[in-house]
DNA sequence: GCTTGATCTAGAGTGCGCTCTAGCTCGCCG
DNA sequence: CGGCGAGCTAGAGCGCACTCTAGATCAAGC
């Protein structure tokens, strides 16, 4: 098993960009030191990708990087505050909810207007907006 | 009827700012001009209001400002562009749907996550991330 | 008349999350 | 040995959508 990964693999199996990806570093969203090879060169391994991974999937749902980095911040202290992780991913499942109903609730809103424009395309009538 | 409303009054009925509403109106996202009072003070109109409110939809959805100028210089045009319009709004409305299927999954994954530390926290256990 | 509060303009500043640049080093292939 | 491609750092730049500032003007109430 390669225990090894280049920033270059991550970036590919994370869908993060190797710029992206040391930015993040910097920015200690990560929950361990990334450790270097001879020349410097970054060597991650699966548990970084798997990290990785989950921070992709916090982003794409709208979670800020300060929430993040508090997060990495907990997992780095270690066994413990499993209380505390648990309530900030609940905090964050409660907003995605929300974010869903919005979502929804434009979404029909749209879906109406849609409705609307149709009925005028089909049969050749006119309005506002 | 009061058919005048200040730019105060809008901001309160939209929920958008005095300075979103300038804003929106230099980014030329409004339908109509917005005529002026004797001392150059904006005057709007319900249908300004109805409109800006259709605005702050879209905004929610993540409709970026270009698009919104897009649709707004069709309504401006007048009637006979009402299949642009609902190809518009019939792309947007797609967008919606891939973003709350994006949402729901990486929700998923999150729930899983959340039961996972659950059952730590219920049991004691520790574990990794 | 004077003050207060809303409005006006042009333009600068902000926050977020990247994204890119310059100039360097390193390991490898031929 | 030369050259390429990947990686390195520090730091600048960018895109988006606001958001705010300064300094002026105006309408209304005391």
């Amino acid at each position: 098993m390669s225990e090894t990964l280049s920033i270059g693999q991550v970036a590919e199996r994370t869908g993060l960009s190797v710029h992206t990806l040391r930015f993040y570093e910097r920015e200690e969203l990560l929950t361990a030191p990334v450790t270097r090879d001879t020349g410097r060169r970054r060597v991650y391994t699966e548990d970084d990708v798997e990290w990785l991974t989950m921070c992709a999937n916090f982003r794409a749902t709208g979670m800020p990087l300060p929430v993040i980095r508090a997060y990495a911040a907990l997992v780095r202290q270690g066994p413990g505050n499993e209380q505390d992780r648990l309530n900030l991913l609940r905090e964050h499942e409660r907003r995605i909810a929300e974010r869903m109903s919005d979502l929804a609730a434009c979404q029909e809103l749209i879906s109406y207007k849609v409705r609307v424009y149709e009925s005028r395309v089909a049969h050749g009538t006119t309005g506002g907006l």
